[in-house]
RNA sequence: GCGGGCGUAGCUCAGUUGGUUAGAGCGCUGGAUUGUGGCUCCAGAGGUCGGUGGUUCGAAUCCACCCGCUCGUACCA
């Protein structure tokens, strides 16, 4: 036996692990909530704007592309002039390219929106693709925090357009400035420190989930999770971690509901205890004005509150940022509670069009996770409820080319009609497999027109959802397939407006 | 990265103390029941037993290493 006869092995047909198919209802379901998030934002008076799924490399962040892969967390490759390009893993840094390549096209301030897949090489998990889609509002040249105030109402305004109802979600609203004041203060300034600054708000981050305490040993000398593995912490001393904790606490001291004060008593708390640097007051003050701001606009309290626990993404904030949280559990196909937290967040980052054109170019703005989004609606019910209706199925008896002209005519005029409709394309010698298909699709509709109703004129229509019901009461076989449930005729030049009537009918009922 | 669990047909799994041509159910395809969804019956396709090396007369089974999946953790501009 030569190598020539051996089996070749197949190709295992499977996924890139973290990247996932959508099904037609997914589709559907992604598309209504674009829909509704685009209505929103352009009555805000944003207008789209598209790049493309790649950038240049050193155009997405801070890479040298002199090694076998420019970074991890991105994918990319060699173009064949050897220049590095990458796939852009958020909305954000190619806007920023955008401007800066358009800066004197661009009238500023420049309010614009845009929803696309993104691609992360990452460790992926439940929930967490590697490509997965955002939508995004930004406005570039508002150095205000007018302008951050804006977009989390934005947010709130979106968030109820997709159905949540008020209450079910918060914004949270702080201010990196805050942070970076206080760790000034307990002497983690400057450039030596950049490490330990970071290791700390990571280890805010994780508030959530772990809680306080695991918090406090992440600041100190570290934590040890149950699978035995050990997350060193930032090393910090009691001290240190009291004053970190104490203002990341702030929130929940302010957690009582006695309206819409709640923005500036957290403010104000804040202001008496961490005003002692220069940053975490101007930090303050801002966050004060936007309390002020969203409190004009009856925002304050119950959408849009200040928590001086957000961290969000670390690397290019400058100033405020924002996030959404959903407050509701949400059930998974397993049945088990998850608990989805932020879905969207975003905030000011005034130096990224700077990083191409040396000019400052302050900008503010959010992502909104749509996936991520999308499976909490769809737990919640919020979507996919109205389903699209199946075709109405023209099934063949005679499979020869006159018979399937007079089959394929009937389908178009029902698509003429507007009625989804499709000719059996499978085997039709087995008219049985044809039924059944039409079941397992859903079909509400069964045209049917053999040699006999042909001779007659006729054509029998076939209410599939009716059909189920009168079968499910017939026991044998033969009388199964003499019943013919759900079964009426037609005179064939009727066939577009009895068609109409039966699924008017189905709709109704 | 680190730690735990798991890899046999498209899916869910069985496979004896190591023993001959590796099985089942579901699904798929074709056929029977005059031209009707469920049911029943017949037939068929589909497997480098995750990979490589080793032990052995003989490995899906035992050993080593590797790969993949998965859960936790870390990372995530």
């Amino acid at each position: 036996m030569s190598a020539k006869t051996k089996k070749q092995p197949r190709p295992k047909a499977r996924l890139p692990r973290g990247f996932t198919d959508r099904t037609a209802a997914d589709i559907r379901a992604t598309d209504e909530m674009m829909g509704r998030i685009r209505a929103v934002f352009e009555r805000y008076g944003f207008d789209p704007v598209e790049t493309p799924a790649f950038e240049y490399t050193d155009a997405l962040g801070k890479f040298l592309p002199d090694q076998d892969r420019p970074n991890e967390g991105v994918f990319s490759l060699q173009d064949d002039d050897e220049q590095w390009m990458s796939l852009r893993y958020d909305l954000t840094a190619p806007l920023a390219r955008h401007v800066a390549q358009n800066i004197n096209r661009i009238a500023l301030p420049y309010r614009t929106y845009r929803a696309g897949w993104v691609f992360r090489n990452e460790k992926p998990g439940p929930g967490r693709f590697r490509q997965f889609m955002q939508f995004d509002a930004d406005t570039v040249g508002a150095p205000g925090v007018q302008a951050d105030a804006e977009m989390a109402m934005m947010m709130a305004d979106t968030m109820e357009a997709l159905g949540i109802k008020r209450g079910d979600y918060v914004i949270r609203v702080n201010n990196r400035k805050v942070l970076d004041g206080v760790m000034e203060a307990i002497g983690l300034g400057g450039e030596d420190n950049a490490g330990r600054r970071l290791t700390v708000l990571r280890a805010i981050d994780k508030l959530d989930r772990l809680g306080i305490e695991g918090v406090r040993e992440l600041l100190g000398e570290g934590r040890c999770d149950e699978s035995g593995d050990f997350t060193p912490g930032a090393g910090l001393d009691r001290k240190q971690i009291d004053r970190i904790l104490s203002i990341i606490a702030a929130a929940r001291i302010h957690k009582e509901p006695d309206g819409s004060k709640k923005s500036q008593n957290t403010v104000d708390f804040l202001l008496e205890r961490f005003s002692d640097t220069k940053l975490g007051l101007e930090g303050l003050r801002e966050l004060g004005a936007i309390g002020a701001l969203v409190e004009a606009s009856d925002y304050a309290s119950d959408r849009i509150i200040v928590d001086p626990s957000v961290v969000r993404g670390l690397e290019y904030y400058t100033g405020p940022v924002y996030e959404a949280e959903l407050l509701f559990d949400v059930v998974n196909e397993k049945g088990e509670t998850v608990q989805f937290g932020s879905v969207g967040g975003g905030g000011r980052y005034d130096g990224l069009v700077k990083r191409f054109t040396g000019q400052d170019v302050p900008a503010t703005g959010f992502s909104i996770g749509v996936s991520r989004l999308m499976s909490a609606l769809k737990n919640l019910g919020k979507l996919g409820t109205d389903e699209v209706v199946a075709p109405v199925l023209v099934t063949v008896m005679d499979g020869d080319t006159e018979a399937l002209g007079r089959y394929q005519q009937m389908t178009q005029k029902l698509r003429e009609a507007g009625i989804r409709a499709e000719m059996y394309q499978g085997n039709w010698k087995k008219f049985g497999n044809q039924l059944r298909y039409a079941d397992r699709r859903g079909c509400p509709i069964a045209i049917i027109q053999g040699s006999d109703e042909r001779a007659a004129g006729k054509i029998q229509i076939k209410d599939m959802i009716e059909g189920r019901k009168e079968a499910a009461a017939i026991e044998s076989n033969e009388e199964y397939r003499a019943a013919r449930p759900g079964q009426i005729e037609i005179d064939q030049d009727d066939l577009v407006a009895e068609v109409m009537k039966l699924l008017a009918a189905q709709a109704g009922g």
